[in-house]
DNA sequence: ACCTGAACACCGTTCAAGT
DNA sequence: ACCTGAACACCGTTCAAGT
């Protein structure tokens, strides 16, 4: 959270709390700031709340001004879904079997996204237009052949593993990180309502049903799901 | 494909190709009719199309009506994946083994959402909301437990499931059912013409990267990749 | 019960102009 | 190179009012 509080002492334009930069010496906008606070911004109050005129706002800035770094708004959502795909840290290339180096690098994707549920989704977008989205799809595709994958299915489980593991994180239903605790409650109050005859399970399960995106082994779990279903399927 | 093209004589409102009601009789309106109207206009023109003051629009009528019939945009939107999820038709229980019945499942509700990929992704929101949703939610439940599932991971891997699912149709990054092939033929281009040093699989892998999606194999191959996934992950 | 009119606070974007 | 001003065509939503 880099997010900077700021008291204003002069008016010139309005901070609000998750103001992205202070006022007194303003340099230069650059796309890298302006990311920054829209990264912030997103994570916040979730992706609907990143618009070119709050941007502008909490920058002390007319809203034309972002028209000179970001051709629009569709170039904006680009830069931040590249933003997610350059955190990714790859691991580097071992000699262990295809199947843990492909477990350990959609851990390193899901390790760069999960702090940003609000706009992981974004990622899917740029994966095989971003450098970095491609140097994840190039070693996806690497390990996938060595597991001797034919290439036209090779191409299919990579697409949907990329794709799997951005939902695993972008799945959650609220844009925002914190599901609000009371919301969750009302759920899991609303499910265990249900009729017991029709809907035993989804009863019994329903604390977990809430519950589990949020615990470690939901990640983990499904990560392995995914790695076994390549191996079972080949 | 339920569009009705309408040659308008009087000009009494604005009546354009996707309109989804005819002039002369107007009849009262209702949440199925304007539901009806935002399913065709998100198909033919993407979820964005889908708007308070276009639908009033379509059906001759004041933005304001629709707030007669809807809480709010919000509402709208879960009517949408409510219409999603309505339209799975699950298949029996049968005596079969459980993966084969969760196969089945899935894809059930793979057919369901294929014909309208620019808002498959509002069925996530609505699973554990929706009866119909409900429902799914406690066939897979049953099957998974079957399957020797402990609760906690049932719930795991139902979530995962169904969000997977979805994220198969709702992946392709264009909103609109036709990715203007146009697009597509750039997007190749533009993979081809890498490094051949740094993306040999990529470049290699470029023209199924981006057909893939289309082919009837990428569901079914990913069906079962997750099926197999669920049972070797046990 | 169902819809309209007028108004409000927002959007993204263009174009010409300023420094 | 970087930003402003004014304007345009859109949004969702509220509130009071009409039939």
């Amino acid at each position: 959270m880099n997010v900077i509080p700021v008291a204003m002492a002069t008016g010139e334009f309005r901070c609000t709390a998750y103001s992205c930069r202070v006022a007194k010496q303003r340099q230069r906008l650059s796309r890298d700031t302006i990311v920054g606070c829209a990264v912030t911004l997103a994570d916040a109050e979730g992706l609907d709340a990143v618009t070119i005129r709050r941007l502008a706002q909490e920058n002390g800035v007319t809203p034309m001004a972002m028209y000179w770094h970001f051709n629009d708004k569709e170039s904006l959502l680009d830069a931040l879904a590249e933003h997610l795909l350059d955190n990714v840290v790859l691991p580097e290339p071992t000699d262990e079997p295809w199947d843990v180096q492909l477990r350990a690098i959609l851990a390193a994707i899901l390790a760069a996204l999960r702090p940003h549920p609000a706009f992981a989704g974004l990622a899917m977008r740029r994966v095989l237009a971003a450098e970095s989205g491609l140097l994840l799809a190039e070693r996806t595709l690497g390990l996938l052949a060595e597991a001797g994958l034919e290439p036209r299915r090779a191409a299919e489980v990579a697409t949907f593993l990329l794709c799997s593991v951005i939902t695993l994180v972008a799945s959650d239903p609220e844009g925002v990180a914190e599901p609000s605790e009371e919301k969750l409650r009302r759920k899991q109050a609303d499910m265990q309502a249900l009729s017991p005859a029709r809907y035993p399970h989804v009863i019994a399960a329903a604390p977990d049903l809430v519950e589990c995106r949020s615990g470690e082994g939901f990640f983990t779990h499904n990560l392995d799901l995914l790695v076994h279903g390549v191996r079972a399927s080949r």
